[in-house]
DNA sequence: GTTAATCCCTACTCGATAGATAGGAAAACT
DNA sequence: AGTTTTCCTATCTATCGAGTAGGGATTAAC
């Protein structure tokens, strides 16, 4: 009965938001600044400070200090994968250790894993979850707050109603 | 940096283990006590005491009290899905709630649902664990611990290596 | 070179929750 | 009655997420 909610952590709400709003920003455009992304997205500005610093280490974005610096994508939207974001902030897309692949962890008690069932059906859904994550761009994201979700470049992935 | 690792909380893996247990007992014998499934699954046996009164309340075991009682399933194993079970213990299997079927929020600071771009591709990520967790059943699942993967029974899921 | 705007680092607080433990009450069988 | 089991209530502790605070470092602009 333990229905605390959402595993996507506040942190992770904020670092995708973020990331959008850079993709969204026109190519041509300056750095974004931090204020600038905190208050279109109702983040509070130091958290959101520690969370850009998070992703540069992780070198997703690309910080310029000083008078008008702020922050961009390291990279195109179009190489940005979801899952790559969602890493930095929530750690490992596995819903266990034993079956993650770029954090790969034992389970402490597990006598034989490849006699555990529990192991078997979390690879399953490690499997799915990363084909949407590691498979849907920041760009094919971001272009699906625009309304209209009929945008035919994106092949990948297809919408379906929920 | 933030990778704590396992979603699949310890209670939702030793339900799991739990109704594996219960699962895999010869339908014939009784009803299966706390302390067996606690000494074999290496389960604090109090703990796992609260979380079959949960799983009970739930409709998914039937208890027995007094002299020789214990634990046995509602149903039959092919009729409980794991996501049942994980629901239980670790609530929606969505990433945010706005997203979940069953225990639907709205998100706090959600401007407009219709355009969010986050719940778009977490609306995608919801609907593929749900197609794994939600039509795996509870024999299937313990079927995989047989060693032997190759058991064609079951025709929904295909075991795929990770 | 000074200024002003920004990024960056360290430390801290607060509250919630997961994990676990303890003791006894209620029920059922012998 | 007595034993064996489930069941209920309360409690504890450590960890972590979320957010705050303040200052130091860096660099563009003037």
């Amino acid at each position: 009965m333990r229905h605390s909610g959402a595993m996507l952590s506040q942190r992770g709400r904020y670092a995708l938001k973020a990331m959008i709003h850079l993709a969204a920003a026109a190519p041509d455009s300056g750095p974004q600044q931090i204020s600038a992304i905190a208050g279109q997205g109702n983040i509070p500005r130091k958290f959101l400070e520690a969370i850009l610093v998070d992703l540069k280490k992780a070198g997703l974005v690309i910080s310029v200090r000083g008078q008008r610096g702020g922050y961009r994508l390291a990279r195109p939207a179009t190489e940005i994968m979801i899952g790559d974001i969602m890493r930095i902030t929530d750690g490992p897309l596995a819903l266990v250790p034993c079956v993650s692949k770029l954090f790969y962890r034992r389970c402490l008690d597990c006598a034989d894993e490849a006699t555990c069932a529990i192991r078997h059906i979390m690879a399953l859904v490690r499997e799915e979850v990363g084909t949407v994550l590691d498979k849907t761009s920041l760009a094919q994201t971001a272009a699906l707050g625009l309304g209209s979700d009929a945008d035919p470049s994106a092949d990948t992935v297809l919408l379906s109603a929920s």
